[in-house]
DNA sequence: AGGTATTGGTTTACCCGATGAACTTATCGC
DNA sequence: GCGATAAGTTCATCGGGTAAACCAATACCT
């Protein structure tokens, strides 16, 4: 059944220039409608709503939701208490319970796994700790596999149980009285939890699916995502093969984040034993053209600086990771960490520096000294000056990213789903 | 007429998105038809060969080309002698000597101008030398818009004379002759020079328009693209209202040698009296948030390292500026341009580096120490080495960049000159 | 010289997707 | 009960691309 893995995630990559067809045409429609129903309250939005602020006419939202619905990607809302004149709206919003992501995370102390669904919410999570460094990746897979199957299980039990289940009700629902009759009678077909795909997030460097360095793990030329798929693929029952994507750490905790936030742009930053991070444009991860953007850790910082790891002097890693904050003064690191930012910023122009991991809670400790060095190293600074923040996604976030990755891929092209 | 001025160039910019009608298919297809006739030989291609590769009809590329032809961005090529079977071709090619961009520079000690047409061949050019940050802004402005008027008048001149001139003969043009009549009989009506925009390059730092600091000219806060919108206004008659753009001079150059590339991935450092730079993906230029972006010249290299006029320590401008390269030995500025560019790699992975300006020729004697620090302080190098290589453009590449600007926006968009 | 293969280009019937306007449905306020 | 108002649907229409048939112009073969 296709190939065993997908290409790497590129994330915002523009696809070669092709002919535009009516269908493309449709096709983005369909994602700009799911879109606008993802942004709109979790109470649901009516077609009517969508349709003005997408530039559609009702006509056209109504035939494209119908075809949502029909992929089981939204679904219709409880009609809330008429509360204005004209007919009510029968809202719809994001299905939930019904797809979801399955996300991984490979540390050397920690195995985790989360499901997440289309508007966001956590199904199922868990996580187990061990010194993963010093097993084979063979059995750290397995492990992990194993995890992810009775994780998935656990998920699928939540979205079948009394919450979030999918029902089938039409939009003018009378059988269920005008407040939903508590307890539903009888249980409708429910559809099952549908897998849109698998990734995990590994502290090292990745193409196509291939670990080919995690220096913390002890992971060289490991192909995680071959593995993962022999022992994973029964999932695919309820959905389209899911692949399995691999991707960096920082770079998928940089997606929850930017799932969180929207449409901005922002560099992200990202600290735990090692340091990584990603560029967000409008909202779109940059994943470089081999995917191995971000690495801002080795970002040189002091050519005289002390040996790093990778063989370099004076890297980032060596002023914010895990071992040199605990040696450090916060005024040092955030100098470091200031320099290295404004080489990003000078040449990206982002207007907001994030950070994550274990510089977030530090932000205010370290915060004045970035400013400062931001302030003097940032050419434009007096005209567009960065704003540093903390991140707000906290728990997690890679983990969080690989689980929302093949959300994000679904809602971002809808019609996937019919393959 | 309108507003003085455009908004900043934001090349590449991600439109917010919106609704998909017909009206766009139509516009997409229009340019690319309109791309793959640009990339195509001079000499010109058939509508089924475009057809093929573009993934079009022949009908639909026939009527897309009519279009084309009325905007007056394609014209018919002279038949080639028939060579192969089948029926020949009746090729078409960009139009030449029909739009042009108009291309202004301001230097500390040079004003240049160039008139380039759609197919990137330059119809005139002028340069003026003097003192011109000894000058008023508006002094230097007005000079240069009495040059740029002059130079229009020429390359009007040319592009009506006995080069290039547009025909308006049809597909299979009998009255011509097999070989095509020696001395054109009688002068058809020929619709003249169409400007398509006006683009100034400046060193400094710019937005909206507006000159905010350009410390070699002694500029702060100057309108530059009113002041030039209110002198050429009346290059306005045979064309779209060209709004002027003002951009920075290392953002344009990259604009120049990307246009010469095509759909590549490069970063390009433009060293001059000061240091620059851009980020190329796919072929777009990478504008940042604010159009800011690119400022390699302030990349820390060394914080130890002497002040820079910006009020940082150790810029890459103290390493690779016009005074640094006549103190420095070639592999201390080698590495100095090594570190600043592999901390930017690390972070966008790009895999190609082009040095211009005075650094391009200076590779052979920098390359190596270059290659070095990447090496060693990239982290993906083993996977994915960054190539270093000269630029193609050499040839005052901001000041074709600038006049190639409205060119591509246009190739990017033709239907903007039905407005 | 004339048929055949081959390729370029046009014509025509068609499909698909969005539109706009008319129409239906369902609520509120009086 | 009766308008006013808003949500949603129906339907004729338009615009753009497609596919296939057709026409046109050349080379090659006999």
């Amino acid at each position: 059944m296709g190939a065993p893995r997908q290409s790497a995630r590129r994330v915002g990559h523009q696809a070669a220039r092709q002919a535009a067809r009516q269908a493309g045409l449709r096709r983005h429609n369909l994602a700009l409608v799911l879109d606008h129903v993802a942004r709109a309250e979790p109470t649901g939005v009516s077609r009517a709503s969508v349709a003005e602020a997408a530039g559609l006419t009702r006509a056209t939202v109504s035939s494209l939701v119908e075809t949502l619905l029909a992929l089981g990607l939204v679904e219709w809302a409880p009609a809330t208490g008429p509360s204005s004149v004209g007919r009510p709206a029968s809202p719809i919003r994001l299905a939930r319970g019904r797809w979801a992501g399955l996300g991984l995370e490979v540390g050397a102390n920690q195995l985790a796994v989360a499901v997440v669904d289309l508007t966001g919410e956590t199904l199922a999570r868990a996580e187990v700790r061990g010194d993963f460094a010093a097993r084979t990746p063979a059995a750290t897979l397995e492990a992990l596999a194993h995890l992810a199957e009775r994780t998935w299980e656990q998920a699928r039990a939540a979205a079948a149980g009394p919450t979030g289940r999918a029902r089938r009700a039409g939009p003018a629902d009378h059988d269920n009285g005008p407040h939903g009759s508590p307890g539903s009678p009888e249980p409708v077909e429910r559809p099952g939890l549908g897998a849109l795909g698998v990734a995990l997030a590994v502290p090292g460097i990745v193409r196509d699916g291939v670990v080919l360095d995690a220096p913390r793990l002890g992971w060289t030329d490991v192909d995680a995502a071959r593995a993962l798929h022999a022992r994973l693929a029964r999932l695919t029952g309820a959905g389209p093969a899911p692949g399995v994507v691999v991707g960096n750490e920082a770079t998928l905790a940089a997606l929850a984040e930017a799932a969180r936030r929207g449409p901005e742009t922002f560099l992200y930053v990202s600290a735990g034993v090692g340091v990584g991070g990603a560029c967000v444009v409008d909202g779109q991860l940059q994943g470089g053209v081999h995917g191995f953007a971000g690495e801002l850790g080795h970002v040189t910082v002091d050519p005289a600086g002390p040996l790093c790891r990778c063989g370099a002097t004076g890297c980032l890693e060596q002023y914010a990771g895990a071992t040199a904050l605990a040696q450090l003064a916060p005024a040092a690191v955030g100098r470091a960490v200031g320099i290295a930012v404004a080489g990003a910023v000078n040449v990206l122009d982002v207007g907001r520096v994030v950070l994550g991991g274990t510089l977030g809670p530090l932000l205010p400790a370290i915060g004045a000294a970035v400013d400062d060095e931001l302030a003097t190293r940032v050419l434009a600074y007096p005209w567009a000056p960065a704003a540093v923040e903390a991140a707000l996604v906290t728990d997690l976030p890679a983990l969080r990213g690989a689980a929302l990755a093949p959300v994000l891929e679904t809602l971002a092209d809808p019609e996937r789903l019919e393959a």
